[in-house]
DNA sequence: ACAGAAATGTAGCCAAAGCTAATATTTCCT
DNA sequence: AGGAAATATTAGCTTTGGCTACATTTCTGT
């Protein structure tokens, strides 16, 4: 056996545990770039949660560093949440590129890369992007 | 916009309710097949977790079907549970083996498959049995 | 047979993420 | 200015899924 039998599920548990995080500064960042501020509301549509749980959401985010809130004030991104967004920005980008390379019809690739993301390795990652490079060579080819 | 904005997170809470549920019959059934019997320390072992922790994970799945207990004996599968593991083992099978084919290392493949398999759509997955059937088939060419 | 080891069960703790209801603040419109 | 609408906060609840500590039962080797 290559590894320990329970290391991958301690993967699987950590890749959750930091999901949620992803998601929320990947999202106020695009919100911000796209309306000029994020407030709770915007959250709450996005991810069909109720208000309070953003509240609570964001109130975590700012505990690790991640966000900067005043009462009433919308959300704002630290460095650290900054660096964070565009990171995950960037490899859902990949993945949801690689899915719909391989030919999954769009709406299923949003949907399925939205989940996909968080559990992808590097060796993984690397492997996604040969692909859409390949595949977009023989698109021109054609 | 093709689907209402947080539909895609609601599709990922709702994989992930189902999630340990399906890691879990697919291992007591993998367990059952190999040493006859599956006992409570076997899973603790496998998903790296605390005895209790099975326990009560395994009194969720009876009560919603899936396994039957007695005290201080094996676990066993219902039908409910055997028609799950099967397809989840049937599905985690399909991830594995397309990771691999696309050239992910064997151990970054078992370890993202885990988490992976539970975010992908029926089209999805018919696009990855295709990718590896190309594969092979280019492997017999060879 | 029986002592000790291994497995299982119980009690009680915690954090994350979801919710509703009620309250408070801010913003916007007339 | 004043009231309505939007937004945010607080209180208090739930389920899931993790833990340690301790108690009980079963298995095993001599
Ligand atoms: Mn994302
Ligand atoms: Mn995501
Ligand atoms: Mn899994
Ligand atoms: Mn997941």
């Amino acid at each position: 056996m290559p590894t320990s039998p329970g290391s991958r599920h301690r993967r699987i548990r950590s890749d959750h545990a930091t999901e949620l995080a992803e998601d929320y500064v990947e999202a106020i960042a695009e919100i911000i770039s796209q309306q000029g501020v994020c407030r709770g509301t915007d959250l709450a549509e996005r991810f069909a949660v109720s208000h309070v749980t953003v509240n609570r959401t964001i109130g975590r985010l700012e505990r690790d560093g991640y966000v900067k809130t005043e009462p009433y004030a919308p959300v704002e991104l630290t460095t650290k949440g900054q660096r964070l967004a565009s990171e995950s920005s960037a490899r859902h980008e990949i993945v949801l590129q690689f899915l719909v390379a391989l030919g999954v019809p769009q709406a299923s690739a949003a949907i399925d890369s939205e989940g996909i993301e968080h559990h992808c390795s590097e060796d993984t990652l690397r492997c996604m992007r040969k692909f859409i490079e390949q595949q977009d060579g023989a698109q021109n080819k054609k």
